[in-house]
RNA sequence: GGAGGCUUAGCUCAGCUGGGAGAGCGUCUGCCUUACAAGCAGAGGGUCGGGGGUUCGAGCCCCUCAGCCUCCACCA
């Protein structure tokens, strides 16, 4: 049914009601054997809030991917879902339960799952209408979650193979851990901030001789935790300290003095204090030596009995308290400012603790080796742009072992139980039948661990399902280069080790969308957009055009209201044009074939303009520069179709000729169609709503252009020497003020048909006379000149000064023109054709020349 | 301490393998021309961060300096 179009572009209206019927008949369903597969898996998003601009931009650019593919006659599924987010999502639940006046402990894990579910269902719904708003073409018979029964088990099935091959393993290390959600944490979860602190320096007295020695440390509350004082064995301050004993200053215990040349002689005052409980390095120390692990501090970050009298204060006021006492106990040497990176969790954004705790780790060498070794080969994911995949293998070859394992309750859980009697260790995909001696291990896996399996384990995997058959690898992964490391790369590997193949075979990366300051966008800031409200004033079409049309691959993107709404101005321009061409179809009008038509030379010339700019957004889609397929469409829309063709339309469709009328309404009809295909990945709305108006049946499911293929230079030709004698006549009447309303007779000296001539009449007013008297002023266009009579213009010294500048100018070119062909390294060097170009411009100018020369002796005579 | 990115018109940014600098917005001028005044037609505006080099030719390649930004990294 079709319908005409509003006067006006309202994107309200044309963006309502058009998404559910997509949906509803099926038109982003996968599955159509006959063709050939393309498949996208969606990021998935959090289920802790809203979309954000980022997730806007990161979803409209695999839009554009999977309409085009769907156009051009792939089987495309887009695979939707979203991810658990455990640490994030668990967070929000408990801020939620503590407004209700409970917590999860009061609750029990049970119970606080029920909410947490209640919690996705809900976020899930907000989730699904933003998509629908983006207008995102996804395959919701394929949904996913992170946490489905589906994926559940290619987690286990993971978990316990990577164990059984001993890619698994637990152990008691030093981890990051964030008091505040109570959980460890993976390196890449906590973020490097600068931060001021102290650097403090005390006085340890050397028991067996009295003397002091100065060690400094940036977290005294650790002392706690000191085992030993550790020097450099060849250190003249300190050889003569082998074998001997400090006492701590925090809590008076003897220390003994520990050599090893781990320790950097210059830094601080060389001697070191060693809290193996409480940081990394000095875990690795007291593991060489054999030194007690002290751990000082509780789960919450709070001061446990090792700190006695400041036992259950928090670390940082024990820190002040502490450093307090030692100085009154006139211990302390010096404290000096110390500008440090200080780990904060990514999630809490409280500062991490280095704590020695027992977790489950995956052994990353082997399988990271295997990730890169794999980019050697032709199969190999290909980083867009390629700079990333160096990112990838940086970060591969120098990664430490992932810790998985999370005090958390919202996640998967660990597949592993313990024996309550014999302790012995059970792993595996089932629970122990005689689950009643058993216990299972309480923590969860690591959100990103199940993540990382997200292009296979929806498809079914471990299964070898008809999907994961089909539509695995997948061709291309859309994401910000700010989780190459947090997601990319773990596919990367877990998908080498268990499917033996890519994840993806392309990894278009993108940038980060920054607020209209620059800054990035954040809460704190309070300078954060909302795609909603984005598309409430200007529309998704608009906001999709702006956010993939406007940066260059790989950067960041800033928002600019500004570009939103040129980008609304294209789509009303477009929306315009459709009108127009409405306006001018009759009743019941049929298409018809363009080549049983008697096509004017300006319906060629679109025709051959349209399949140019086909060409070039067509490659630049293949190659995902959609900012570059942009502009082309932009240009062709605008410039070519709008300004010219449906100017010089408009005197055709006033033929007398109704073959010419015929030709002209037909190529208006398909050209528009056409543009609106070109269109339709970027702007899925509007194209759909002017579709509708012409044609039956969707555009979304409509097939991608076809090259009209005239090859006719002589439309070409003759259109270009319109153009340039129209913008010739435009800027003499801008120049002498000559009023648009006044008829101008100009002399050619190229031969124009009938139809040029009177387009010439309909567009500027401007005569074409055979022979003009008087003094003339002579333009040159294209192949040719043209003149205008003086006396009609008002000002002969203005045209004189105008020809003397255009003299200098072309004399300029000209020396330019010589002196490059006269030269010659480059006659000889450079392309033949560049020589011929050059050389066929000098001539150009030379014969200019001798035209402004004529005929500014004949004004000055 | 490593790695990467950016510096082009007043502003925000494009510029693909080196072959005479572009867009949007803003500014100025003239137009209500029956698709669009959220428009039409023109105009002005840049020693492409500085310096060196390679080349017949550099915004683009190499070196160097400066400024801004980001990521990675266990110096007490």
């Amino acid at each position: 049914m079709k319908t005409p179009l509003e006067p006006k572009y309202d994107h309200k209206s044309v963006e309502s009601n058009q998404y559910q019927s997509w949906v509803d008949k099926g038109y982003f369903n996968a599955g159509d054997l006959s063709k050939k597969p393309f498949t996208i898996v969606i990021p998935p998003p959090n289920v802790t809030g809203k979309l954000h601009l980022g997730h806007a931009w990161d979803t409209s650019l695999q839009d554009i991917i999977a309409r085009f593919k769907r156009m051009q006659g792939f089987d495309m599924l887009w695979l939707p879902g979203m991810d658990h987010a455990g640490i994030a999502t668990q967070a929000k639940v408990d801020a939620r339960l503590k407004t209700q006046g409970t917590n999860r402990y009061e609750l029990g894990r049970e119970k606080f799952l029920e909410q947490a579910r209640a919690w996705k269902e809900e976020y899930a719904g907000h989730i699904r209408q933003q998509w629908a708003k983006m207008g995102l073409s996804l395959d919701y018979t394929r949904e996913r979650f992170t946490l489905d029964e589906g994926l559940n088990k290619a987690v286990n099935r993971v978990f316990v193979d990577l164990y059984n091959e001993g890619l698994i393993y637990q152990g008691e290390r030093i981890i990051n851990w964030d008091p505040l959600a109570k959980t460890a944490l993976s390196n890449i979860e906590v973020i490097h901030k600068e931060v001021e602190g102290s650097f403090y320096t005390f006085s340890y007295t050397v028991v067996e001789t009295g003397e002091k020695i100065a060690v400094s440390t940036t977290r005294p509350e650790t002392m706690f935790g000191d085992v030993c004082v550790v020097v450099h064995p060849e250190d003249p301050k300190y050889t003569h300290l082998k074998g001997l004993h400090v006492i701590n200053p925090a809590n008076h215990e003897v220390l003994p003095i520990i050599m090893d040349d781990y320790i950097d002689r210059e830094f601080g005052t060389g001697a070191m204090k060693c809290t193996p409980a409480h940081d990394p390095n000095d875990f690795a120390l007291s593991e060489k030596h054999d030194l007690p692990k002290v751990i000082c501090m509780n789960p919450d970050g709070t001061m446990n009995d090792k700190a006695g009298i400041f036992s259950g204060l928090d670390r940082f006021e024990c820190r002040k308290q502490l450093t307090k006492r030692i100085t009154e106990e006139g211990n302390t040497v010096k404290v000096e400012k110390h500008i440090h990176q200080v780990g904060h969790s990514e999630r809490t954004d409280v500062i991490v603790e280095p704590y020695l705790s027992k977790q489950w780790f995956v052994k990353m060498k082997p399988l990271a080796q295997a990730a890169i070794d794999a980019q050697n080969s032709s199969d190999k994911v290909t980083f867009i742009p390629d700079r990333f995949e160096n990112i990838f293998t940086q970060w591969m070859t120098n990664i430490e072992d992932w810790c998985i394992s999370r005090q958390l309750w919202w996640g998967h859980r660990i597949p592993v139980w313990f024996h309550n009697t014999t302790k012995e260790v059970y792993v595996g995909l089932e629970a122990p039948k005689d689950i009643e001696n058993w216990t299972q291990d309480e923590d969860v896996l690591d959100t990103w661990f199940s993540s990382a399996l997200w292009p296979f384990s929806t498809l079914g995997w471990p299964e070898k399902t008809v999907d994961l058959e089909r539509y695995y690898p997948t061709d291309v992964l859309v994401t910000g280069y700010d989780i190459i490391f947090f997601w990319a790369a773990r596919m990367i590997f877990q998908a080498r080790y268990f499917t033996k193949s890519v994840p993806f075979k392309d990894a278009l990366i993108h940038g980060l969308i920054r607020a209209e300051d620059g800054r990035k966008m954040s809460k704190s800031l309070g300078n954060g957009i909302d795609p909603m409200e984005v598309i409430d004033e200007y529309g998704a079409d608009a906001l999709r055009f702006f956010l993939t049309t406007n940066s260059a691959p790989g950067l960041d993107l800033r928002y600019s209201q500004e570009k939103v709404e040129a980008a609304w101005n294209y789509i009303n321009k477009l929306w315009n044009a459709s009108r127009f061409v409405e306006m001018n179809l009759p009743e019941g009008f049929i298409q018809e074939d363009l080549k049983t038509l008697k096509l004017s030379a300006s319906d060629r010339w679109i025709l051959e303009r349209f399949d140019a700019t086909l060409e070039k957004v067509t490659a630049a889609n293949e190659k995902y520069d959609f900012a570059l397929a942009g502009s082309f469409l932009y240009e062709f829309v605008w410039d070519d179709y709008c300004s010219w063709y449906i100017e010089l339309s408009k005197s055709n469709l006033n033929s007398s000729d109704p073959e010419i009328v015929k030709a002209s309404r037909n190529t208006l009809i398909s050209v528009l169609i056409g543009i609106l295909k070109l269109n339709h990945p970027t702007m899925p709305f509007v194209t759909e709503k002017i579709y509708s108006s012409f044609a039956e049946g969707a555009l979304c499911v409509s097939s991608w252009p076809v090259a009209y293929g005239l090859h006719d230079s002589e439309a070409l030709n003759q259109m270009g020497q319109l153009i340039s004698i129209i913008s010739q006549i435009r800027m003499i009447r801008t120049e002498y003020n000559v009023k648009p309303a006044l008829p101008l007779d100009i002399e050619c000296s190229v031969n124009l048909s009938d139809v040029q001539k009177e387009s010439l009449l309909k567009m500027v007013k401007t005569t074409v006379v055979d022979k003009l008297s008087g003094e003339l002023m002579t333009r040159s266009i294209l192949n040719g000149t043209l003149s205008i009579s003086l006396t009609q213009l008002v000002d002969v010294e203005a045209e004189k000064i105008r020809l003397s500048k255009e003299k200098e100018k072309l004399a300029s070119e000209i020396s330019r023109g010589e002196g490059m062909l006269s030269n010659p390294r480059f006659t000889s060097a450079a392309p033949a054709a560049k020589v011929e170009e050059e050389k066929k411009k000098l001539d150009e100018y030379k014969r200019q020349f001798e035209l402004v020369s004529t005929q500014l002796n004949n004004l000055s005579k």
